[in-house]
DNA sequence: TAGGTGACAGATTTCAAGTTCTGAAACCTG
DNA sequence: CAGGTTTCAGAACTTGAAATCTGTCACCTA
């Protein structure tokens, strides 16, 4: 007969990927997980402390995957940070695009996730935006970009880039113009980091 | 003992604004509007094809309420065209953010026709757009920015900026720092369209 | 004692019924 | 005949009882 399973938290995490992948992220229950295990739901609350800590677990995971493609891109000393800038952000709407075209359910339960504001979010984000800061510190140390606080430009980028990114515009993703979009906000945010003297009339302060 | 009630369209109108407001786009039944008018609810089906022609005309209406301050912006030569783009995206924000604030319930109403790709809501970005199209064009004209197409341009701008008029992020926009992140990606876009030679590195071609 | 079980309380979801709503029709009335 | 009415069919919603789900507990057992 079979070996007797460990049942460990990877092989929950596996199970409740596909049994989101199933049923999608509304209706998947950790009833459906278990069953998929073969043991009783009590089981997996062995260990997760509970359905939101496995969701948010299953859905970490997902997004790490891939991570390190959008990272090599950040990482990239040999493309100049402009390039790798321009790079990097067509990077981040096409692995986007990928995962709500390859796996709708799991994308919708990201997407609720960053609605209800989890940390599995949040920490996402933070991760996109160190990854940004890397590329706009390297640019100004180099003298190709002029900006204050690396943080706060890629604060900046990434607010300007909201419709390439959020879940919220998922679905505009699939239009077929949207590369040339983002494209054309990427030539408006490069021009506006290239260092360059300033003019007066750019100013905040009113007349 | 009252005149007789002429019942015209805007009589209908303003009584479906207060219904949706008291009960939300949700709940809001044209019985409830038929109701409050004192007439069957077929005497609003002659003046409005459908239930849901009646809410576009209605949400019409409210977002034209304040059209004009934002026109009179767009259309001030006193301010050059760099002041006078910072300042209208400003005003788009404080606009938006006091219509979610003032009435929860139309602008609902006005989030659910946006995400059903009503024209109602195709009609209000043309509107912005054009605007927009209009302060760039000027710029453009006066040598103050530099962009090939002043429509494409202002389709950029307006992608940029996402984040501070996409009803999607409605509930964002009561944060405390909701204009600083916008006066940055005004500050980074005004350099992007600030007129000055290009250098070979933003350029699009990979090496 | 780490990893499993079944029984259970309370919250949530489902489902079928009854109700209300939309929109059309045929019909008044000044 | 513009502008109103009642009546009606089918779609959409509400409701409340039954089923299911989450998370806890006391209890096995290697």
């Amino acid at each position: 007969m079979a070996a007797k399973a460990p049942l460990d938290a990877d092989t929950i995490l596996a199970a409740t990927e596909d049994t989101l992948r199933r049923h999608g992220p509304a209706k998947a229950t950790v009833v459906d997980v278990a069953r998929a295990l073969g043991v009783s739901h009590t089981a997996v609350y062995k260990h997760f402390p509970s359905k939101t800590a496995l969701r948010e677990a299953v859905t970490r995971r997902w997004l790490s995957r891939g991570r390190d493609t959008l990272a090599a891109i950040a990482g990239d000393t040999e493309l100049s940070p402009p390039r790798r800038l321009r790079a990097w952000l067509t990077a981040v709407l096409a692995a986007k695009k990928a995962k709500v075209r390859d796996d709708p359910e799991l994308y919708a339960a990201y997407g609720m996730l960053a609605a209800e504001h989890s940390s599995v979010a949040a920490d996402h984000v933070a991760d996109l935006l160190d990854q940004l800061r890397g590329i706009l510190a390297d640019g100004i140390a180099g003298g190709a970009f002029q900006a204050g606080d690396p943080a706060e430009a890629a604060r900046a980028v990434f607010d300007a880039t909201f419709r390439f990114h959020h879940p919220a515009h998922a679905a505009e993703w699939q239009a077929p113009g949207i590369e040339a979009e983002l494209d054309a906000v990427c030539t408006l945010l490069l021009h506006g980091l290239q260092t360059r003297p300033t003019t007066p009339d750019l100013r905040h302060d009113h007349p």
